[in-house]
DNA sequence: CGCACCATACCGTCCGGTCGGTATGGCGTC
DNA sequence: GACGCCATACCGACCGGACGGTATGGTGCG
């Protein structure tokens, strides 16, 4: 399917990763249908030659960037220092803070592409739609085994799972992202990302989690 | 602006109205950008004409629907039985029960429009995003008044605010829809929505908020 | 040569928007 | 109440451009 481990690393990556950058940047600001084949093929440097040699539609672009953001995302959060600390629920703080410092200056910068796109294709697309699920779905799961250990560690019942809450984290994001463009403020994503930190703490009973 | 009270009854009120809630239905399902004029008019069963006889372009709809969404949501929730209960932290927790019933059957039926469009126009018109911001932070502060007055009634301090938990609220109604579509399962969302009463309680000292 | 990679010109369709025209009904005048 | 006048509501053919997609050809490299 993608078949491109390119050899002679040619200057500022090939034409099909330009192309993906180019659409996580546009689809981010504008829209999986507001950007044109023609715009991508501008911002990315490239003609449409070039643009329909590496995708057979529009939409398979759109399954494609979402696997590129899934693997991107992900290899930035496997790398990132939330994961440093040895008590399983201080990672998962951690994580909810690094979450948050991520939210500052441009909206398109910081808002998920793969909620942004689901929004529009989820029923027009089947394709897409899935690969931007399991986007959400499989960064969502890599939090589970934090929250399951910080759970057994601390004895905490409740009717609640590790996955959900996992999912939950994800769902305030994505939430998070539209209050944001609501009120044209990514304090309101801030506040919300507050307000989920304090569910966690108030969850497992750790201090700054008293009303 | 809508003087149209036509005395010949013609079925099914007027065109300006079969085309909003045609809109409603199809910006749900398939996005803004993706619906076109002509599919509008062909589910309103009016002319192109009448179109844009009623709206002077495409975005001047895209208004108008997200302010007929702010009305007909108002005037839904407003004559809903949660605001029954005398206790006012009993009527913020029937308002996420309320909401929570709500999430069932197809998806274009229970998302929220705002929250689908302001997504998609958030950078590319600023008017349409002003009327959805409004339509979303609006709904929100009709909440501010229970929950600020479940927190002086039982003493509750902590270093949140009434208006911040209020919109928290629809960050977690609107990501739980993007997770609802992510895993293509109305259960995802309704399982971020118990994660958001239980929140509530826990906040509020309030019984089945134990972990 | 053969193949991957890409450029350019082009095609048919669909899109938002326009425009001339019609039907209807309220209203003032006599 | 008959008539002229006009605003509102609506129709549907049409336009120019943008859209996704294709066909063809060039170029460098093993």
């Amino acid at each position: 399917m993608s078949p491109r481990p390119p050899l002679n690393a040619p200057e500022r990556g090939d034409a099909r990763t330009r192309l993906l950058e180019a659409a996580r940047d546009l689809i981010r600001a504008s829209g999986f249908a507001s950007t044109s084949v023609d715009d991508l093929c501008r911002a990315a440097g490239v003609t449409k030659g070039a643009f329909f040699h590496h995708f057979e539609s529009k939409e398979a672009l759109g399954v494609a960037v979402a696997e590129f953001w899934s693997q991107t995302t992900g290899a930035l959060f496997a790398a990132a220092p939330y994961h440093e600390p040895a008590d399983p629920l201080d990672r998962v703080l951690a994580y909810v803070a690094f979450r948050r410092a991520l939210i500052d200056g441009d909206r398109a910068a910081y808002t998920c592409l793969a909620g942004t796109l689901i929004q529009e294709v989820h029923d027009s697309s089947p394709a897409v739609r899935a690969a931007c699920g399991r986007a959400i779905l499989d960064h969502a799961a890599t939090l589970e085994a934090d929250i399951e250990a910080a759970r057994s560690q601390r004895g905490i019942r409740g009717d609640w799972t590790a996955q959900s809450l996992a999912r939950h984290t994800q769902a305030v994001l994505q939430g998070a992202f539209i209050l944001a463009k609501a009120g044209d403020d990514a304090a309101l994503a801030r506040e919300s990302v507050d307000h989920l930190e304090r569910y966690i703490r108030l969850l497992f009973g750790a201090p700054g989690g008293a009303p």
